[in-house]
DNA sequence: ATTGAATTAGACCATTCGGTCTACTTCATT
DNA sequence: AATGAAGTAGACCGAATGGTCTAATTCAAT
């Protein structure tokens, strides 16, 4: 077997560069070629697919990434409060300090079916592992489930809030709230503090994936 | 002067659904037409010029609804928690409910650094709109300042992971929680309670403006 | 050294892209 | 009824798009 002249694992982040930063209409041959050094032929070789392939391929490998690293302190053991904010030091890092823009929301616009479940369930597996977070904390299922939503919300939130207004400051203020989102009942204080004061519901029951 | 087939109004509402779901580069003539009705003589005898021009009308005009409509509350007179949760109505209304992506965030991947500015000032305004209610309830300026960016970012974020969830609640959820962030030093309680606990800086002191 | 599969170069394709142009309609004003 | 500008139809353009194909390399294994 001939050895490839890049190896998988370099494409795979060249590639995911332009399908972050340009979104999948945006990531035209000639920027994967440009990006990759690779010339068609050899991108349709490694992905016989398309471009379908190359972004299930990316999601797929950031997936590891991300579970294997940034949220690995969630299926650890220890103090619910020093995992989160292990995670949220991972997420600064992953993210490039707000630098860098997330694949699950440039890569939702105009996408096929088949990428839109994919990114769903990558998402799905982040909110999951929050929430573990939040049980351990003492949350109930349904409390610790939206809470982990909501601090996803925040984080892409951050994201986007930085990207248009230039500004990393957002999103480095939603990673600092993150430890008291994910493992205290009342959030916002400085200093994690004080038991928990029971929240009510917010937006009427949670059952989960209905309409819409 | 002959009249036009299709009102200025309707055209660009209909330009607008385009830009807002699938993106500047998903965007392309053929959808326009197709969304419009016009061919695309008659869009280039609109906008002569082209694309760009088209954002630049669409974000206009968003700009002017969103202000004479949503955010109008906060520059009105009245007590700031209920100017907040008529902002939080019209909001809901806005987004559908959470089935409509912001232009903010689909119209800020891979456009021309005009549009990106466009953008920034929309953003910008927003913010300061949301601040001003911040202020009225006893906020420091710098207080309110970030409290706005967090509470425009649980917005955002709350669309995305509607969007990617598929499921509106994450939206919904940060809706409910919006006059609170604007209005309360302590936010998060289902009614609103309490005089203000002050919580101190998260992400260090905020100088606005500065790289990346 | 030869083999033979993995890999790459680059020509090639039909389609779509954003954008321009001229000629024809349409209709409020006069 | 004639005018004349506003608006529309649709042909047309070169470039870029996503995608395919064949022929040539390259190199680990024999």
């Amino acid at each position: 077997m001939r050895p490839t002249k890049m190896s998988e694992e370099q494409v795979l982040r060249r590639l995911t560069e332009v399908f972050r930063e340009r979104g999948y209409e945006g990531a035209s041959y000639a920027r994967l070629m440009g990006a990759t050094g690779l010339v068609k032929a050899s991108l349709y070789h490694r992905f016989p697919g398309g471009k379908e392939e190359m972004v299930d391929a990316v999601l797929s490998r950031v997936d590891r990434e991300f579970l294997e690293y940034v949220l690995r302190p969630a299926h650890e053991a220890g103090p619910p409060p020093k995992r989160a904010r292990q995670i949220a030091r991972r997420l600064q890092e992953f993210y490039g300090s707000g630098t860098r823009w997330c694949l699950l929301d440039t890569l939702t616009l105009s996408t096929s079916a088949r990428t839109l479940r994919h990114t769903r369930g990558s998402m799905e597996f982040w909110i999951t592992s929050f929430a573990r977070l939040g049980r351990e904390s003492g949350m109930s299922k349904a409390h610790a489930r939206r809470r982990a939503e909501d601090a996803v919300a925040a984080i892409e939130g951050g994201l986007i809030v930085s990207r248009v207004m230039n500004n990393r400051r957002p999103f480095l203020r939603a990673l600092a709230t993150l430890p008291g989102r994910l493992t205290q009942d009342v959030e916002r204080k400085s200093r994690r503090t004080g038991p928990s004061t029971t929240s009510a519901s917010f937006a009427g029951k949670d059952r989960r994936s209905q309409q819409l």
